[in-house]
DNA sequence: TGATCTTTTGTACGATAGTACAAATCTCAT
DNA sequence: ATGAGATTTGTACTATCGTACAAAAGATCA
């Protein structure tokens, strides 16, 4: 084989590296990450397996460069959303436009990224759920900035409620937001084809109504005592 | 005859089989099924590899026997719970009864296992991120029907809402349960202490709180249109 | 006890993993 | 065109994977 005629049959690639990065970020955020060898990730993308380790050294090293693409758009995104957000005069307005913040960042794309940021948060998600170490250590110090200013946020608005519950409720809505992005095929099942769990619009209305709601709920230690026993009579 | 030892100490393995599947569950809930080889649950076990071959036969059926153990169990606790709830008169209190009958096994164990439902139902979690085969068609076939019957229960103490809605919003609650189990961690850190994310007691209070609330948020074609983007004071 | 069945051990095999590295190829200013 | 740097390719190495299998050890009961 003396040559081969790769400029013209295949649509040139102007970036091997972005395609890798796609393929990598779409096949990690289905699979997880060590069910996804380095061949596939460049197979899918059209590349060498060398090619992989040419551009981002190791396996750890293009998941974080992942990441890295995504982090600050995203979270820049929702600062901006955010401050907008606070700005709303209605209470509960505000209270929506905040959570809303939060939400449509993590749905739509927070930068000129192809696919969205759907693809992303999926990511996330995914490598929360294994407990990868990379992933752990970025997660911890660029998102709990935007996470706190969020949680000061809705307390801002909810100032009744403590600051312990909304850190609870708040995180039951990543929980949410990511299982309706894991899984979204569980919704369309078991509404029998009523819902379209993969329509992001329809996650992020009703994320955002759920959300507000659970919210605005009372306080544990103010509202359930009193009722808390004609509920819970088995147990343990 | 000698006491049954405990099985902290090495003494003796009465039951190496369950070591394996107790070593199996605690694995792969915490660093997924990947990433997890047959070598470290039989080390983890205190067992040899080839004795996992000879149980489990394959690494798949070893996860299976793990989802076989614990099905039933929690879903009979389920389903005896459920049943208990709809018999609450008051409609406020059965919605929450209905709600904590679908939170609290999945807590706290359904069965005689050591460990409690939570180690499993993080296990389920992971599986569900990952996208495993084997836990995809087990889940299918086996939490369907519970969800079904929780979907039913929570349709009949609010009519008024499109099932639809309910379904999205118990899809929530499922990815708040997951996620609340998954890394708790981020609770107590998010809460700067003031919450344990690790505390069951907490997690189950807070997320059927939070989820009861949800649950009777307005649905959104009743609700949503009429102040989505101006301000509104009027309410209609 | 000895025979038989169950369980555990030790080892090995083929497949595939991540990664390294040199050669081949491409890009582009000069 | 040419040479230098950037990129891609091909291949190979070592480690580890899941699993198979024969031998050893333990258990059970006539």
């Amino acid at each position: 084989m003396a040559r081969k005629p790769t400029s013209k049959e295949t649509a040139r690639k102007p970036n091997m590296r972005e395609a890798i990065l796609a393929a990598a970020e779409e096949l990690f955020a289905t699979n997880g990450f060590n069910a996804v060898s380095v061949r596939d990730i460049a197979q899918a993308a059209g590349a060498n397996p060398g090619s992989v380790t040419y551009h981002f050294k190791t396996k750890d090293g293009l998941l974080l460069e992942i990441y890295r693409r995504h982090c600050g758009p995203m979270n820049l995104r929702r600062s901006e959303l955010l401050a907008a957000a606070k700005r709303v005069r209605d209470l509960q307005d505000r209270l929506e436009a905040i959570v809303r913040a939060y939400v449509v960042p993590a749905f739509t794309s927070g930068s000129d990224l192809a696919g969205g940021g759907a693809r992303f948060t999926r990511l996330r998600a995914v490598m929360s759920a294994e407990g990868n170490e990379v992933a752990r250590r970025i997660i911890a110090q660029t998102f709990d900035d935007t996470s706190h200013a969020f949680i000061d946020a809705v307390h801002e608005s909810l100032p009744h409620i403590p600051r312990p519950d909304i850190v609870w409720r708040s995180h039951f809505l990543l929980g949410a937001l990511y299982y309706s992005l894991v899984t979204p095929d569980r919704v369309s099942r078991l509404s029998r084809g009523e819902a379209d769990g993969s329509d992001a619009a329809s996650a992020i209305e009703q994320l955002v109504q759920a959300t507000v709601a659970a919210f605005q709920a009372p306080a544990l230690d103010q509202a359930a005592p009193a009722r808390r026993r004609a509920a819970a009579s088995s147990k343990t």
